[in-house]
DNA sequence: CATGAATGAGCCTTCATTCAT
DNA sequence: AATGAATGAAGGCTCATTCAT
């Protein structure tokens, strides 16, 4: 009985373990080198484990994608939400929201590099996952814009659908510019500048020069 | 006697011809179903024209995407040059780019899945030719920005390097957004909203609210 | 514990049976059909396994082929000049060498056959091994020689390294001849006349006809 | 009939040209690069004519190579029998005989290279015509061989048929050493040392060494 | 006669997935 | 649970051959 009792310990622990391992090899590989160009066996070989070993935890090679999605980024996007609201009003909010985005993309590269590509897939494996996360990012936006146009910080005038697509697409673009240099300066300290250019735009505003 | 003269244009349209169908038709696919999963086989389907044929025109499967740059997006790139120099100040350069950017990329959406697709991925086949568009065009930007500058239209205290990204990544996301919802509105309409974010910013400055 | 005896034996034996069954296969079709002629599906069906398999033993068709000189034809080689050195003296070691070679060739005569062949190629696939073992032959008949030349057996006035190749030639067109034959006689009982012919020429030396 | 004749002569020689022209391009590639591995397009390049003009003159690949045997190679042997009719008696002919193999072999390398080959392939293209000159040549010898006993130069005990290939393997062999050597040393020196190995044989008769 | 663009059958090789151990 | 040998379907690419010009 007893005998068991550790098995049943370690079988609850290892394998979550080997999970992880396989996702995070998994990850690694696809962010080197494209989810179709990456074959199982340089996920297993990354991972420590054999080939047959990924099935026992994965449907197939698409569902380590769909995993990825459902796990690993799930995680990081339902964060956003938490450090969101610990802004005080919709300006702080926004800048926790795209500092926090930048600081959770740069704390996994890797994460980064494959979130960036399979997003921009035309035939997404994981297509819902992308939607309902991607949903999610953008109503946490129209949230924000729309406290701030109660607040008197945000003008009233805007094409909200656009707004969103605006600020997201401008911080997608900063992360990838920073994974195709290499990734060696701080994606963070963006955070500050991107912010102001969502809030006052480039435009002179009537002040001298 | 007039009978050669047909035959003559013919002639010399055919090879010309072929070239061309076989790249639309692995632009189509590729827009399709993803560079990696599209087969030889469907492209020349879809072209009409026989397996082998392709290797008469193309050196293998990469080099379809490589001459897709160098030359379909290359000569769209190209147009923006000279849209933009049709603008008066800064700011019409700057609403002459992104409303040219739009409609070429409403005009052909294939291409623009395809170009969304590839030049987001991490390990990209045609790199060169990419980074040598990508510059461009934020090259462009940079102009505008600094004869905004110049003209009174746009700020100073600006990190350029940033602004550019900021552009760039807010049409990109438009347009992706514009793909993954199915094409089916007008994207060119997004132009002046979009600069007019990219101006004024989404703050309210001191208005009443 | 014994138990564990019987499964190690069978363990260890596997994999090598399979290597030797696709080795053995693709000889028996090379021999065949020829090299290139020969497809990876047919030397698959001739060891009877998929042909995806024939890659876990073999880097690519070619390397099947250098394996076959590597491993087979270096193994008959090798056998040679231990049966040399039982003669006692140079004409003995000449007729051992000989014999062993005519009944190795036609104890297999597949190897026989893509020996022959490979090995007339102006285009060597496997150049290295194959001249590897052509020298080996040649010194061993060159050793010979110039022991039997010590003892008195053979004349001194010699080209040496025509005289290699004169016998070694010989030899080979002696094979070649069994092989196109169809291979249905005794091939070792050629080896006595031909040392005779070797040590005696053709020529009457003056006897009474 | 007169018509005919004027149309007969530029028929003849003209496309005789071209057939010439294709064929000696393709022995040249065949002995570069082995037949299977020479190519058509090859073959039209190195001509200097299209890959389609090479299917007017000759039937198919194959066909190439039982032309080259029809007409070059048989050409060549067929020179054999008259330059052996000037020797004086057995010894003189084989001389001759040897010698003008060499000769012909070192005059035309490619020819040599791929005469070379596909004699010594087990499944041989131009069977038929391989077996033919082969024989012929084995003929000649016998003759030579049986006319040397007749005139007490050559002894009487002999198996003929191992002498006959005796002598061609040699010479077989020492033509081929000169391919894979690179060609660069005379080969018919080698004629007279060669033929007094065959007559005289390694063996020293008792003279004193 | 000559051309060379077009064809498409065929082959080598890869790799996701399975399953006996 | 873990393994990794085995599988075989699938795809990129080549090239002998044809045929319209």
């Amino acid at each position: 009985m007893h005998i068991y009792g550790r098995c049943t310990i370690n079988k609850r622990r290892r394998p979550n373990d080997k999970y992880q391992r396989i996702l995070e090899a998994a990850i690694k590989v696809f962010a080197e080198q494209g989810f179709f160009q990456s074959t199982i066996a340089q996920i297993a070989r990354e991972a420590g484990v054999a080939d047959g070993t990924i099935y026992l935890y994965f449907k197939n090679k698409d569902d380590i994608l769909v995993q990825f999605f459902n796990y690993k980024t799930k995680q990081v996007f339902d964060g956003f939400r938490a450090e969101v609201n610990k802004g005080d009003n919709a300006v702080d909010k926004l800048r926790n929201l795209v500092r926090r985005h930048l600081a959770e993309f740069q704390r996994d590269r890797n994460m980064a590099i494959l979130y960036q590509s399979e997003t921009h897939q035309s035939f997404r494996m994981a297509e819902k996952q992308i939607k309902e996360m991607s949903n999610m990012y953008l109503d946490i936006v129209a949230e924000i814009v729309e406290q701030g146009q109660q607040e008197g910080m945000i003008r009233k005038n805007l094409y909200l659908s656009l707004v969103k697509r605006f600020i997201l697409g401008a911080v997608d673009e900063v992360i990838n510019t920073w994974i195709h240099s290499g990734g060696h300066y701080d994606l963070v300290s963006m955070a500050d500048p991107l912010v102001d250019l969502f809030i006052e735009g480039v435009g002179n505003r009537g002040q001298s020069t």
